[in-house]
DNA sequence: GTGGAGAAGATTTTT
DNA sequence: TCTTCTCCAC
């Protein structure tokens, strides 16, 4: 390995961010506000590691929280030492591995995505006798249940039975949920005595990304591979735990100490990418409301930066016009009004792709979208129709992977439950399989949706076919029946519109958060007012130049006309970080006095 | 197994 | 408000 390059890389750091990727020996919490580093410091303690001969490559395990942060670590160590690198994985990939490794005689056991487990869940509820609502009911409370371990099932006296005959289901069908991957390494972990002493001795380090979104059956099966004075690096931010609803528990990071005698903590708290009046906003909003939880001063390297933008709307669509409008003029749009602006104000440039339009719920974007391409503003919008998924769409992706060979016997059975009983027999199956290798798949999928009688002219179906269209080769189903075809592309000389989750992770130069008002931030309906907090914490936060609130003093919404309030959480950023911006009404008057003092 | 009336419920999202 | 779900009658 290039010693130098590894010397470059920590003498770029700054001595907190030095100290964390080189820390010896013995447990480390990393607490890395946001934009302070936090990968920059993994992957650098990594290749430090690496390079002062403390581990092998498989002697390190590093456990990030998506792929998509996975592959981004994994993509900097291959730029900075391109030898042979450690897996950088997602628990759940991590105990597919574990489960695969160990289960050599059994067979191979497939995970499948939730949509399809909740369907089994289903399907085995409603043949022990209950109703398909509380199926679905039983179904959610199993969720949060598997997210502790030991696993307490019994709690819940319908649910034994239930739990069981699902798991014995998944079993026969060769299948896995994504749960019951931890719960299963688990298991495993807990009754093999030996397969756990040979992992703790294999594994000489631990690093945890993104440890505040931990469930409290990852931190067991952590607890299981470290011993507590293990060589275990937590990384993480409790102020931007936002995922408690799908099991993260931010509480965990108080039982550190008591778990990991010894425990060092070190904080990154200078932040490169907000400028200190939207870190101060930011960190003053937070510690209002929590006075207890500890929230770190957080130095920007950017200087004081501008204020806080605060625009009063009369309605949600003012507020989407001004927002597009806003959006034209940062970018030096064509138009009279825009040109003025430049001028006047001696604006830089934009590009589209530097601008971020948030919100809470996702039904908040629709309007934003609308108006804004209505202005002609390219818009970017990821992951936005999550469950477009109706039965027709469910059927034709069973016989799809059938086809395709995939999960053969789940599918088949999956879809025999769903359809006729003669219209799944092995003879035309087999003759779609082969059809399968001479045409394309947009015209595979008509003629699976034909086979299944389906209505082609259906829009879901239709919709699906348009996104298939280009498409060659294998590729994943399941993510073009989500309309998530298009993932994220930020090179994409777009406007992005995101909700405040998808958000977290990124940064933009220029950054609006819409529907600013009580009932939205906080969304009404999540009694965790904390996480609704921090979730505000992580918008304000993505920010690197301009940070701009907006609310509207109505807003029609499920029906019914909504009397806007500005969120409380707005009154706990100090006024004099604010900067409200006044309706320019007089737009007539405006435009002739500027043109009156060109020909001055 | 289909269709229609009526009720319910409507975040956030990764693996 | 508007879409989706549920359940019962046919």
């Amino acid at each position: 390995m290039e010693q130098s390059k590894i010397e470059q890389m920590l003498a770029s750091l700054n001595p907190a961010q030095r100290e964390a990727a080189t820390y010896n020996i013995g447990p480390l919490l990393v607490l890395a506000g946001p934009g302070s580093g936090k990968t920059r410091v993994l992957t650098s303690r990594i290749a430090w590691l690496l390079s002062q001969d403390k581990a092998e490559a498989n002697e390190i395990l590093a456990i990030t929280f998506t792929n998509q942060a996975a592959d981004e670590i994994s993509q900097r160590l291959q730029e900075a030492l391109g030898q042979e690198l450690p897996r950088v994985s997602t628990f759940h990939s991590w105990a597919y591995q574990l489960l695969k490794e160990g289960r050599l005689d059994k067979e191979l056991l497939t995970p499948i995505d939730e949509e399809l487990a909740k369907d089994l869940f289903k399907d085995c509820a409603l043949n022990l006798g209950h109703k398909a609502k509380e199926a679905g009911e039983l179904y959610k409370t199993l969720s949060k249940l598997r997210q502790e371990w030991p696993l307490n099932v019994d709690s819940v006296p319908t649910l034994n039975k239930l739990y069981g005959e699902y798991r014995q289901q998944l079993h026969r069908l060769g299948v896995c949920d994504f749960d019951e991957l931890i719960l299963d390494a688990l298991r495993l972990l807990s009754d093999d005595h030996d397969l756990r002493q040979e992992l703790i001795a294999k594994i000489k380090w631990i690093l945890i990304d993104e440890f505040q979104d931990v469930s409290p059956a990852q931190y067991e099966l952590l607890k299981l591979l470290a011993p507590k004075n293990a060589n275990i690096t937590f990384v993480g931010d409790p102020c931007q735990s936002i995922y408690s609803f799908r099991g993260a528990e931010p509480e965990l990071i108080n039982h550190l100490q008591a778990d990991f005698p010894g425990l060092e903590t070190i904080w990154l708290d200078i932040c490169y990418r907000c400028p200190q009046n939207f870190l101060d906003g930011a960190s003053h909003m937070l510690k209002a409301g929590a006075p207890n939880l500890f929230v770190p001063k957080l130095v920007s390297s950017k200087g004081t930066g501008k204020k806080i933008a605060l625009k009063v709307c009369r309605d949600e669509y003012t507020e989407a016009r001004w927002i597009a409008r806003t959006i034209d003029k940062i970018v030096g749009g064509l138009s009279f009004d825009s040109i003025n602006f430049g001028k006047a104000s001696g604006q830089t440039m934009r590009s589209f792709n530097e601008i971020a339009v948030l919100y809470r719920l996702n039904a908040l974007g629709d309007l934003l979208e609308k108006e804004l391409k209505l202005q002609g503003i390219p818009v970017n919008r990821p992951g936005k129709a999550v469950k477009s998924i109706n039965s027709d769409l469910k059927k034709l992706h069973h016989l799809w992977e059938i086809v395709h060979n995939k999960n053969r016997k789940f599918h088949l059975e999956m879809l025999a439950a769903k359809t006729a009983e003669d219209k799944v027999n092995e003879s035309s199956l087999r003759e779609l399989e082969l059809m399968r290798l001479r045409i394309e798949p947009a015209e595979l999928l008509l003629k699976l949706a034909q086979y299944l009688e389906l209505d082609i002219d259906s829009p879901s179906i239709q919709g699906l076919l348009k996104r298939v269209k280009h498409q060659q080769g294998s590729f994943n189903l399941s993510l073009f029946m989500r309309d998530e075809a298009d993932l994220l592309d930020l090179n994409f000389e777009a406007v992005s519109l995101l909700t405040l989750h998808a958000a977290k992770g990124l940064e933009f130069p220029i950054v609006f958060v819409a529907g600013c008002e009580t009932g939205l931030i906080p969304w009404k309906e999540n009694k965790l007012i904390d996480e609704e907090r921090r979730l505000f914490y992580v918008g304000l936060t993505r920010a690197e130049d301009e940070l701009y609130l907006s609310y509207a003093k109505k807003r029609s919404f499920w029906g019914q006309r909504i009397k806007g309030e500005p969120s409380p959480f707005i009154k706990d950023i100090p006024g004099n970080l604010l900067r409200p911006i006044k309706t320019q009404r007089p737009k007539k008057q405006k435009a002739k006095t500027r043109q009156l003092t060109l020909f001055d």
